[in-house]
DNA sequence: TAACATCACGAAAGCGCTTACTGGTAAGCG
DNA sequence: CGCTTACCAGTAAGCGCTTTCGTGATGTTA
């Protein structure tokens, strides 16, 4: 059983194909009862558009395609999720922006040994594409770049893409920074760094670094993770058999890591906020779920996608756009693990379930023109 | 700058498309010279063959979809972010299940007002459809599944779809009501139920009640949430607030449910598992990450994605495929909120941070015709 | 050496659609 | 009344690829 094509309802509908294109696509210059006629017809065959001749009839597959890299090269493992968290958000912003100006979302990732083929079959399967947070490698960018619109996401400035979105790590490290040392006065900072080779990991790190040594604060300690809660658990249970005394505060620079550490310092039964406090960055879902609820900087994952697809699409449609940088703002997440008050408790169940009206989407802070 | 076809190819070669296309695909009849020299022009001029022409001739997309539900209405709002954690699991195993058999995932998500048009639009743009867990109603399913493969993921016995991929709700949730009564010896049960439309919520919900009747233990009460954190705080504060006498357990149906009761018991400083023990299913994360680490149920969520793909994959090849369903096994996940002992630190170390052996894929349990 | 199989490649059709271009009819105008 | 114009709808080209069929060259057999 064929599925039936814009023939069988010209037929049908005793019309040519031209007309019924015109007639599924809302094209003028079509009397409205054949119009209906043959949407009429359209309907009771249960006809679906075929997207490829489509596509290629019309020059643009109206698809957007996002690469992500899975880091991980076991599937099974607790640590590849973990990740993931942040790519998962970064899917579903891009997946709504992208239905709403009627795109498709093609994804593909990226995994340790797989090369970037994936990624470059997708470059004549899509109208553009969005790479999120180094997925492929610089010269695999470049390649991309040259032949097809790119958006990178969350990368600082990759060879040859047109459009780069990220968040402004600086500011919301700026601010949580100052909510430790001028609200609460800590003076001496414990940090659990991310990964060398991670942008934002090495921004979050030298914002701490440049703003402690201006607010009167001192580094006491810098431990190194990867990211993961896992690697937080390690770092925590390095620095409990090291002897030495803890930091009054612990900022680590995501949550997954802030949550590896929550986990062995409760298990130690050190008190937190009251002999340490601890911070993230990110402000996945579960950490208001927390006990004490973890203050953080949230980063909004959606909005990058969403935006990054946005963006993308007027790069295609729009005669050309310059080269651009878009900064997404961050925000303080004040919870009870930095040492301020647990918040009562409607106030914890309007965070989590009033439907309130949707924040504005978060603004451009900045948009620059890259040189 | 158009985009290299294999015209051009052709023309530089000195041979006809033909020959360049048997050499792009690896058809047998070429010479190897000639191979060889064509995939050189290939590589020199970047050439990445249009997906949309080379599908409309060859016939087929190459492409899978994957159709998800966005539950909330607002993008915002948390519920979305922490009903979606299965889902997402779902996709990576998908999208990892389809790049192995060298297909493409198209993604869309269908959103409490926009009708199931995106899954529609996919009819035309893809071999075959998975449906996870009621993204669309029962009747949108019928007419996807009978113009097109389609497999229904999570979802018992929608009309029309040839496969079924699900999970062993019913001997998860066996051994899990075991262990509770069995080996802690537990007697009085209060349950935190799903929603009713959910069958996996119906699933454990009507296994727990059976058992705890044959196994000697009372269901001292049920409430009702929605699968999401919030709705699990809500339903804490209500036991709270009731004044009555804490069951021994309460078994939430998910995780998510769990951890919003874990953490209105933990501000309410009422001790578990002394006081009352808890338990989840699904094992999200961050559920090992909680103190105390939840005791809840494994359900392979990614398996479940890839499984779809791959037996969509074989339904679209093999010439046909007589109705079936898939069960995946569930794995009984004990921490410490059951009241067994906390892991000492190097198992929870290991557990998180072993690169070991992925365990092996799951397996099927069954695989039963459907009448 | 004739007859025939095999091999390597080219010519051309066609996948289902969009979109110029074209034409035919009715209305508008001087 | 002859001409232009507007409105509808049909004809046909072509998007970039795969694949069938055909053909000349080469190798094989009696």
């Amino acid at each position: 059983m064929r599925a039936p094509t814009i023939y069988d309802l010209a037929e049908k509908a005793g019309v040519s194909i031209a007309t019924v294109s015109r007639a599924l696509n809302a094209k003028a210059g079509l009397s409205a009862e054949t119009r209906d006629r043959v949407l009429a017809v359209a309907d009771e065959l249960g006809y679906v558009p075929n997207g490829t001749a489509r596509g290629l009839s019309y020059g643009a597959t109206e698809t957007i395609g996002v690469v992500v890299a899975t880091r991980s090269t076991n599937a099974a493992l607790a640590e590849e999720h973990e990740s993931l968290l942040f790519v998962d958000a970064v899917i579903r912003g891009a997946e709504r922006s992208a239905q709403r100006i009627g795109y498709a979302l093609l994804l593909a990732s990226i995994r340790p040994r797989s090369g970037w083929e994936a990624a470059k079959r997708m470059v004549g399967r899509t109208d553009g594409l969005v790479v999120v947070d180094r997925a492929v490698s610089e010269e695999a960018m470049a390649w991309l770049a040259a032949r097809h619109p790119v958006v990178a996401l969350a990368w600082d400035s990759p060879q040859g893409a047109e459009l780069v979105v990220r968040i402004d790590n600086v500011e919301g490290t700026r601010q949580l920074v100052e909510h430790l040392v001028v609200h609460h006065g800590y003076r001496e900072i414990g940090v659990v760094r991310g990964p060398e080779s991670s942008p934002d990991a090495t921004a979050r790190w030298q914002t701490v670094e440049r703003l402690a040594a201006t607010l009167g604060a001192r580094i006491v300690g810098t431990w190194t993770g990867d990211f993961s809660a896992a690697s937080g658990e390690r770092v925590a249970r390095t620095i409990g058999r090291s002897g030495a005394p803890l930091p009054r505060v612990l900022m680590c620079m995501n949550d997954q890591m802030a949550i590896g550490v929550l986990k062995v310092l409760a298990a130690q039964e050190i008190a937190v906020p009251q002999e340490v406090a601890v911070t993230g960055f990110d402000d996945i879902i579960v950490s208001r779920y927390l006990s004490p609820g973890l203050t953080t900087v949230r980063q909004p994952a959606e909005e990058l996608g969403a935006m990054a697809v946005s963006s993308l699409f007027e790069a295609v449609r729009g005669t050309h756009l310059a080269l651009r940088e878009m900064v997404l703002p961050t925000e303080l997440v004040v919870r009870s693990s930095c040492g301020c008050a647990p918040q009562p408790w409607y106030v914890a169940s309007h965070e989590a379930t009033d439907p309130a009206p949707s924040p504005a989407p978060a603004g451009m802070v900045g948009i620059t023109a890259m040189a």
